[in-house]
RNA sequence: AUGGGAAUAGUUCAGCAAGGUUAGAACGCUUGCUUUGGGAGCAAGAGGCCGCAGGUUCGAAUCCUGCUUCCCAUACCA
């Protein structure tokens, strides 16, 4: 087989690039930093939006929008916020371009705008400054907000997917009378994201919360759903934030409760992107391109025809065009890959490259036979089954590889997590076969920041209900009560 | 931003040291024939302001200067 990806062994990373480009699922634009979806990728986005939109209103909430732009002085309303972001925004600072005297096109140096605007990198200002109009009353709580949108930050480097200086993501930013209430909020949507990591990325996820190093700017608590890749870094995949009164006491908003007294409004904000993408794929594939799950792919089933002449391929034809429909009847998604300008064993390598889950081939014999040769995408085992026997087959085999590359994940997770007692076990294990590493921290910023400079490991997550054990810090040696999860990240 | 490297066909690159006619290859693309159960073969063809601006020279992809952009390493994280 000729080769178009690198091997993961050989240069991970180099591998996740080739996959994403000759999958056809992204690719680097005129623009730096910012990449150009395409229609493949894109689909496989789509259909995460649809299930996520899905979890979010069953869990009662609502779709608005906000504007891009986010007026520079309320950006600099509450401290921690532009401090976090700061560092990477994108300013508007003029309207306007003319003719330039040397040919071409510059800034109108008259256009300049009175306040600057910056590309939002996220929209709490924005939205609390909206917000400050729509409470008045506990009547108007709790408020639950979610948008669907692009956002900016000015990245130093990027990957697709990964890192990117625009990306795609939905900002859930929610509003409620009691701090309790807003802390239940911020908890439950970490959970809609672990189940849908789990059910439909096929990815096992550890939930937690930050540590104070790696909380949100502006947060009182960050909670987070971490997964372990195939090279062994973390790949942080959704967070959820508990903002306390921080944005309500920036942006002035108040209600009055049911005692008639004023009071600040508590927040949540929570957030997933377009780095799923990064997820899904670093989570499953192999030296053969992508693995998607059934739930997620743009098409479950791709069917490839085999034949020498014009009449064979009508007489396949017609046989397919039978099984689409029955594929229709019982919502398996699926392509008919007609093409007559590719031969089957190119189609068999491209669709692979893509991930179909399942692909189902006819030629002349299986013609004769009443067959169809089947082949999953995750274990490549090839099958040859009766006609009779296909869409129970074909119903069976979306979940079972929906629940084998979870499992194959899992298991890979499981292999790679590692309790570390001293620092040397810890640094041992990170340079020879790096994972989660669960280890006894002082509770310190000095000491994360310390392990940090010297491993580059930093605490992924302090689990959501941790196993209480004495022990020693693995850095200073003073007393922990439980352990955290350690890793490399992206 | 600092340190290092690079810019030539759609893509990956060769050519540059020692300047000299119509600037090459592979892959991809187009057309035809042939083939089709794991990335086929043959033939023909299209495709380039050699990053930009200036300089040296009879002559510059090649030498010199300036600029721009990209890549690798460090900081950032959804």
């Amino acid at each position: 087989m000729a080769k178009v990806l690198t091997d993961r062994e050989e240069n991970y990373s180099q591998w996740y690039n080739d996959l994403v480009l000759k999958a056809d699922l992204a690719e680097n634009s005129a623009v730096r930093g910012c990449m150009v979806i395409k229609p493949y990728g894109y689909s496989i986005w789509e259909k995460m939006q649809a299930v996520l939109d899905g979890m979010f209103k069953e869990t009662g909430h609502v779709n608005a929008y906000f504007p891009l732009f986010i007026p520079k002085s309320f950006f600099s309303k509450e401290a921690s916020h532009v401090e976090g972001f700061a560092k990477e925004c994108a300013v508007v600072t003029h309207y306007r371009l003319r003719n330039s005297e040397k040919g071409g096109i510059e800034v109108d140096p008259d256009a300049k705008l009175e306040e600057e605007l910056i590309v939002r990198p996220t929209s709490e200002t924005i939205i609390w400054n909206t917000y400050r109009n729509w409470i008045k009353s506990y009547r108007d709580l709790p408020l639950l907000v979610n948008q669907w949108a692009n956002v900016v930050r000015w990245e130093m480097r990027t990957r697709l997917f990964l890192r990117t200086a625009e990306f795609l993501w939905q900002e859930g930013h929610t509003a409620h009378s009691s701090k309790q209430e807003a802390l239940e909020e911020a908890e439950k949507m970490i959970n809609v994201y672990a189940s849908f990591a789990q059910e439909y990325l096929g990815i096992p996820v550890l939930i937690g919360t930050k540590s104070e190093n790696e909380r949100f700017a502006g947060a009182e608590e960050t909670y987070c759903i971490e997964a372990l890749m195939q090279d062994g870094k973390a790949l942080q995949c959704g967070t959820s934030h508990f903002l306390a009164q921080n944005f309500a006491k920036a942006f002035d908003v108040k209600f009055l409760n049911k005692e008639n007294k004023e009071e600040y409004v508590w927040a949540t904000s929570w957030g997933v992107s377009t780095r799923l993408m990064g997820a899904l794929i670093m989570a499953h594939s192999d030296n053969n391109g992508l693995v998607l799950p059934p739930k997620l792919a743009p098409f479950q089933v791709v069917i490839v025809p085999i034949y020498k002449t014009e009449e064979e391929f009508d007489k396949i034809s017609v046989r397919v065009n039978e099984l689409c429909n029955r594929l229709k009847e019982n919502s398996i998604s699926y392509k008919f890959d007609n093409r007559d300008s590719q031969r089957p064993g190119f189609k068999f390598a491209e669709w692979e490259l893509k991930g179909v889950p399942v692909r189902i081939a006819i030629g002349p014999k299986d013609y004769d036979n009443n067959t169809w040769e089947v082949a999953r995408r995750d274990t490549l085992e090839k099958e040859i089954v009766s006609d009779e026997n296909l869409i129970s087959k074909l119903v069976f085999l979306m979940d079972d590889i929906q629940k084998n590359i979870f499992r194959k994940a899992a298991d890979f997770r499981e292999s790679r997590t590692y309790t570390a007692d001293t620092y040397e076990d810890f640094k041992d294990i990170l340079n020879t076969k790096p994972g989660f590493i669960l280890a006894h921290w002082d509770g310190t910023k000095e000491t994360e920041e310390k392990i940090k400079e010297e491993t580059k490991a930093t605490i992924r997550l302090i689990p959501q209900n941790p196993v209480l054990e004495a022990g020693k810090c693995i850095y200073t040696g003073k007393p922990s009560k439980y352990r955290v999860i350690f890793a490399k990240s992206y």
